[in-house]
RNA sequence: GGAUGGGUUCCCGAGUGGCCAAAGGGGGCAGACUGUAAAUCUGUUGACGACGUCUUCGAAGGUUCGAAUCCUUCUCCAUCCA
């Protein structure tokens, strides 16, 4: 399924082939938690900004529409309109990010809705099966993740836990899957491993989750707080130990230099958040660095937000035009600052494949991240 | 012509003797955001030779140790009556 085309130092230049399409990696995927690339931006706009995967949520999903709902009109691909590859968060992460809202137990999370409140369970059976509803191309595992700034006594129970349940994942998993009903029996899991910046937990935990034969490995719990420097230390102890004929997937990450850093490690997925949010408010990913078109220095402009770049928004408008847009609160603005930002970034993954297979991914990393340091 | 209410910092609007360069909102300016409770949140917004000084609350006078706040006149606006 997966197969590595070829290396540049710890680069990897991969593929991924799943039932809905071959993934090429490294990849970044575009982030729809809701069914949906916040912004205003269809899936058919996806098809001509270059992406390969998009990147939904359990729990938020799972409240709203409700994936029985999302099952009865055929998954989400359908649902969508898109018929290439989705990765499903499982869950997991919103026991982080919602921490006011938890409870977390052996048998899994106790949530209150952000919606209206009432008390919701989510174990690793439930986000199984919600994913199984959603017949996502890539399921995650259901996981904690654990604070940066959490003692290592707490780090390694939560890893314990999480490592369990993976199994139970794993389990719940090849049932669904054989089921009459599931709507993709070849759904694929990725686990996730943990561990905070605790190296040794890190690594400890990364060899138990390398022998349950996963279709991918996730780093989860990066990005949360911790230097760049922690977190690419953790990289390089954890990554060695993760099985190298699978795929490597750094979640929730990030800014173009740490995608870039964790390329040259060796990660195959990436996704963020960044590039839809930062686009909504406004801050542009360009070649010089980023912009934030708010500024009032831009209100004359009548630059693209990039020279010549082709996406959709640089062909046609103005920073001048798009500033007036965001600060007249005009959807078009968001919409056309998302659409670049994911260009760039589905742009940039582009160029780093290229890279690697020339075997000048350092040079090329160099030559990119001039702009962000 | 008469009656009443009102004119506050870029705008709206609170404030009725000192704690007022003046609440709050908007707008402006800037910052944050990493598996999205995020079209959100934070800071700042009279002028300087800046822990101090100076100029501001329609205008001009006055009362007071002290006025955006009280008094007088003027002026403008709104509504109502002729």
């Amino acid at each position: 399924m997966y197969k590595i085309l070829n290396t540049d130092g710890n680069a990897k230049r991969g593929e991924l082939t799943t039932v809905h399409g071959k993934i090429q990696t490294p990849v970044f995927m575009n982030v729809g938690t809701a069914a949906a690339i916040k912004g205003g931006v269809s899936t058919q706009d996806l098809n001509g900004i270059k992406t390969q995967v998009q990147l939904s949520n359990t729990y938020h999903l799972h409240l709203r529409p409700g994936d029985q709902v999302v099952k009865k009109m055929g998954g989400l691909q359908k649902f969508m309109v898109w018929d290439k590859p989705i990765l499903t968060d499982s869950g997991g992460f919103q026991v982080f990010s919602l921490s006011s809202l938890r409870k977390i137990k052996e048998e899994g999370v106790y949530f209150s809705s952000h919606i209206d409140g009432r008390k919701i369970f989510m174990g690793p059976e439930e986000s199984m099966q919600i994913q199984s509803n959603l017949a996502s191309t890539i399921a995650m595992a259901f996981d904690e993740c654990p604070s940066s700034k959490a003692d290592e006594k707490y780090v390694q129970d939560s890893v314990d836990r999480t490592t369990r349940w993976l199994k139970r994942c794993q389990d719940e998993m090849k049932r669904l899957n054989s089921l009459e009903d599931t709507i993709n029996k070849e759904q694929i899991l990725f686990g996730i491993n943990q561990g905070a910046i605790f190296e040794n937990i890190r690594i400890e935990h990364a060899k138990q989750i390398a022998e349950l034969d996963l279709a991918g490995y996730a780093i989860g719990g990066l990005a949360v707080g911790e230097t760049h420097d922690e977190m690419y230390r953790i990289l390089d102890a954890v990554i060695p130990h993760l099985p190298k004929d699978k795929p490597t997937y750094l979640m929730g990450v990030g800014t173009p230099a740490n995608i870039l850093e964790g390329i040259e490690r060796g990660v195959d997925f990436f996704d963020c958040v960044y590039p839809t949010r930062n686009g909504r408010h406004g801050h542009l990913y360009t070649n010089q660095g980023k912009i934030n078109l708010f500024n009032a220095k831009y209100e004359l402009d009548e630059r693209p937000i990039e020279e010549g770049c082709d996406c959709p928004t640089c062909k046609f408008y103005s920073r001048s035009y798009i500033r007036h847009l965001l600060k007249a609160k005009e959807m078009l603005g968001m919409r056309l600052c998302v659409l670049h930002n994911l260009y760039f970034y589905n742009t940039m993954m582009e160029e780093a494949r290229e890279a690697i297979e020339n075997n000048s991914f350092a040079k090329y990393k160099k030559q990119k991240l001039e702009a962000y340091i």
